[in-house]
DNA sequence: CTGAAAGCGCTTACAG
DNA sequence: CTGAAAGCGCTTACAG
């Protein structure tokens, strides 16, 4: 069923028809009428890449984002999407599972006009965003959340990371940690960065050779990292305090305290980034850095449709932060 | 920049030009060689509306699931992007919330040939599925993984729902349990009702009046399950086993136990649906039947594939049944 | 208020 | 092996 067919059975010229289906000020209220019940009655629906086509416009997005299996980013998507169903966009997915070739095969191929605009979280190991300047450079809309890129200007939404990894550090410092560990994720990611500082700058305030910190660089890959933790905790002057950067080596971290019997909060006190909804349900419970993901999502498709409608273009920021929670629990806990 | 602008750089025309880039056996492999370098040179990249529309296929699939910030779709999911990615599909997510009237609103925007085929895990309240039979009659192709519609002969990809739970069941009995609760979620699913009648399957080989079986339905809304399931363990006569027929449900029932101290496994023991990475880590451990998600994603999308690309059409089963896997933790074990 | 016509950017059957 | 032309199904500037 398409325009020709039913403008067809109306009687009326496919001009006609296919303007009063778009409520066209030309078109008379009956003929809209007219048109508009048989096109229900009929099923019509316009092909939407002839639409896309002529209109140069596709009301559908790209999401590019490094997991899905991911409590952050499934909250983060599921925001956006609601966005995007509220304003009829559509949403395409694409993961870049971490890999900076692959970020950078999908970005190229989103330059064909595919969609009108583009929602990232970099890759881990993305250093090299010549993909990203172009996208910029062809003025296709972009929005990062959360993994960002430097020397890119187009808006981002984040978490007061450096403000959240100082306080939580805080934390275990009023709790009697003197030797805390920071368990970094990949250190040139932005966000990760400001995370390590506001640990650094937590840690300075003791200013006291009383106190120790461990910045531990971990990956991607969990067995490594578990290695890594397993090392760190197994040292004689081992760390009294952690301080997980992401949701994953907190995990990790448990891991390894169940299986070499640290005790956690008695042996060693943990704190991290997380999304997890079970974190209350740990043993013992996760004290936690929690990113309000869903509303970061629903942001920055906010954000992304101003841009591709142009609405409000001047009103938005170039950084929007919002604030992380940290909820205290026992695996920060005195004993 | 566009064929027409390719094709004048090259003092070729738009047809060879546009042949020589598909390949074409009509096309001199010099003049290929020479319209790929200038395609490379000059970023080209064919628009994909103008492709689509005149070939009436456009490499994209929907995906139209329940929710996404849960554990085993995103892993479906995952498993349903690497799939696409590999053979080049484009993968548009729609998310019903569990929404009926969401879902069939989805499911008539893609009636338009938006997308050459569909994968779908259903609504927990979608009872009409008169939508899903329009898209069966429009010949779009259509996969359902776990939650699948009855009476309507397309691919399923499901795991041996019956027989996970009649053993997830008999564990608890030889655990000793005599009074056991099936946690119900939403019982005109089929896959749950499978669950369910796996249960009382199971609970019928004791033949015995000193056992008891409980079905109680639940639903989505955490905070009405959580006042069922504390009622249920405030009687007298409570159940001293559980069986949650999905991980929501399992970790509600954990949070009662916690908050009417109640031990878990000494006073119920608890086992469940759950692809929770951090099922080991509860307190405590938690028993687990965990479906294969990702590979049932990856099952599900190569099935739609080959449908939508008529490809071994004849050796596609109408239904394929991947299995769970149960692992025993504390919370199933004897005190 | 209605309709004929051009054109969005491709692909492909056909002619040469 | 190359190119002219038709057409995929829309939208819209323009004529009447």
């Amino acid at each position: 069923m398409n325009l020709k067919q039913l403008a067809k059975e109306l009687n009326l010229s496919i001009s006609t028809v296919s303007k009063a289906l778009r409520d066209s000020y030309e078109i008379s209220h009956a003929t809209k009428q007219l048109v508009l019940a048989k096109a229900k009655e009929l099923n019509y629906q316009a092909n939407p890449f002839a639409s896309n086509l002529r209109k140069q416009k596709s009301k559908t997005i790209a999401l590019v984002v490094p997991e899905i299996a991911n409590n952050f980013f499934s909250q983060a998507i599921n925001g956006i999407e609601a966005i995007a169903q509220d304003k009829g966009y559509h949403v395409l997915i694409y993961l870049t599972h971490e890999d900076a070739q692959k970020e950078k095969a999908i970005v190229n191929i989103l330059q064909n006009g595919r969609v009108d605009g583009i929602i990232m979280s970099l890759s881990h190991q993305t250093k090299d965003i010549s993909h990203l300047q172009m996208l910029h450079n062809q003025h296709i809309p972009l929005v990062f959340f959360d993994r960002a890129a430097d020397n890119i200007k187009v808006p981002k939404i984040t978490t007061n990371d450096f403000q959240s990894s100082y306080d939580a550090t805080q934390l275990l410092l009023q709790k009697g940690c003197k030797s805390i560990a920071f368990l970094s994720f990949s250190d040139h990611i932005s966000i990760i960065q400001q995370r390590m500082q506001g640990f650094l700058s937590a840690m300075q305030t003791t200013n006291n050779s009383d106190y120790t910190n461990w910045i531990v660089p971990c990956g991607i890959d969990n067995s490594v990292n578990y290695t890594i933790i397993e090392q760190l905790l197994q040292q004689p002057h081992r760390p009294d305090g952690i301080v997980a950067s992401v949701e994953r080596l907190a995990i990790t971290a448990y891991e390894v305290c169940n299986q070499i019997q640290i005790q956690i909060p008695d042996q060693v006190k943990i704190i991290g980034y997380t999304n997890l909804q079970t974190a209350f349900l740990l043993q013992p419970s996760l004290s936690a850095i929690t990113q309000p993901a869903y509303e970061m999502g629903c942001e920055a498709a906010s954000i992304l449709f101003r841009l591709i409608e142009q609405k409000g273009v001047a009103f938005i920021a170039q950084e929007t932060i919002l604030k992380s929670v940290i909820i205290e629990r026992s695996s920060t806990s005195t004993v």
